[in-house]
DNA sequence: GAGTGGTCTAGACCACCCT
DNA sequence: GGGTGGTCTAGACCACTCT
């Protein structure tokens, strides 16, 4: 058993849980692109007979890819990598509701769209060597005709090469990262805090210097656990809140 | 089979499978205090037995509600419901972090503690019927000396009769209330915005009226679904940040 | 009707904890 | 050494989807 009849690497010298190591085969052929967005899956049996394990081994390792919605499962059609849309993308990673609880559907302006060399900093917040090469994205979002978040995004150009030449960035990023750049999201990490507007964002947001502003800093983690954009949000609040879940 | 040798009533008219009623009936147990915090269950064998149903099928029941953090489980210990320890509840509840990512472990000044009858909007967001008795808590929280958070709690007086007459309640909550009144703390929804400071909340921080504050609006949510307590912050965020993951 | 994931059972062996 | 949860297997039947 334990794979020896199967041409994949299972198995080996770890001590890893035979699902556990399942679930990574599966992962990382989605995470290289073997398996491509909205691709069917191979049946539990079929996945279990090319790796030499049993069904409920397979079973219990396609249940972990879905809990983390890596994969998509539909009682008797099968199951699917998950393909991330702007609109399922916005659902999970957009968070800020108006006075009613609805959520907010944002317009997006780009503003300018800029290559350099990572700083101290940004290095340090994209886990890059300093003077790494990065692209730097900044950007006003809307709400209802209203500017509410003026943003600037830092992505390292080794895995997005190209990737906004014509100055232009989609409103939702998410997908086209998956889409384009076979990169597939896992969560983001954020420290939300506050400052008073200073004249950049004041300017940007149409609004007073001085005005709270909620600040949001976000670094966004991918299935293979690299930090693939780092994105600091200002955002005026009034009427509107962003909701979280805790514990 | 399907309990019918079980004095409890599995099985039944509904369709829930019946992992899913064995952990509905052991959470019950729990919320109910048949299982005090900290107690021993019966092992998986034993517990299928009494119930009529396999030990994969409790097993099953049992990683769910350990996903919950409602049971712990240890290998060649046992199963034990999860006892809320101040340190515990702390971490999971409470998000701040200071400049180097470091958790703030926070002091707490009660300022006082009042009975009333809930208003419209405290009845909305605790679910309760306009007029309700309620329990206020008003309260300052510090981090090295420096008063932060400016917090007013509203509990529902039927859960947690009682509580709080001496005048004084304890720096961490959830924790008693789970040893006191028997409930257990499930996750809070969050809804967090800005404000700038008004007279009672400068006066209570020590900062200047018009200072940008983060304003964190939770309703605190039980196992068995019901809103125990809303809690309205309002936060001095210098040099602190709130951590959340999202999607 | 064929194929898929979802549920449930039964049994084996392993890793870990306690005494 | 005895008891516990953790892993893995094998097989049965059910619910759902598609053709």
């Amino acid at each position: 058993m334990r794979g020896s009849k199967s041409g994949y690497a299972l198995g080996g010298h770890d001590h890893k849980p035979l699902y556990a190591q399942v679930r990574d085969l599966i992962r990382d052929n989605i995470q290289r692109g073997d398996w491509g967005p909205g691709k069917l899956l191979p049946n539990e049996f079929e996945l279990g007979r090319q790796l030499g394990v049993s069904q409920g081994t397979v079973r219990k390792a396609l249940d972990l890819l879905a809990r983390d919605q890596i994969v998509i499962r539909q009682q008797g059609r099968g199951t699917f990598v998950n393909q991330h849309t702007p609109a399922e993308v916005l659902f999970r990673f957009f968070q800020f509701r108006d006075e009613h609880g609805e959520r907010v559907v944002p317009t997006s302006r780009a503003i300018h769209t800029r290559r350099g060399k990572a700083t101290r900093l940004e290095a340090d917040r994209l886990e890059l060597a300093t003077g790494a090469p990065v692209i730097r994205h900044v950007r006003v979002r809307a709400h209802d005709d209203r500017p509410f978040v003026y943003e600037t995004l830092v992505l390292p150009e080794a895995l997005f090469s190209g990737l906004g030449r014509d100055g232009k960035l989609p409103n939702t990023l998410y997908d086209r990262f998956q889409k384009e750049f076979g990169i597939t999201v896992d969560h983001a990490d954020e420290q939300i805090g506050t400052q008073a507007a200073d004249g950049q964002a004041a300017r940007m947001l149409d609004i007073a210097v001085g005005t709270p502003l909620m600040r949001i800093d976000r670094r966004t983690i991918a299935i293979d656990g690299a930090v693939i954009e780092w994105r600091v949000s200002l955002c005026h609040m009034a009427g509107l809140h962003y909701a979280v879940r805790v514990g």
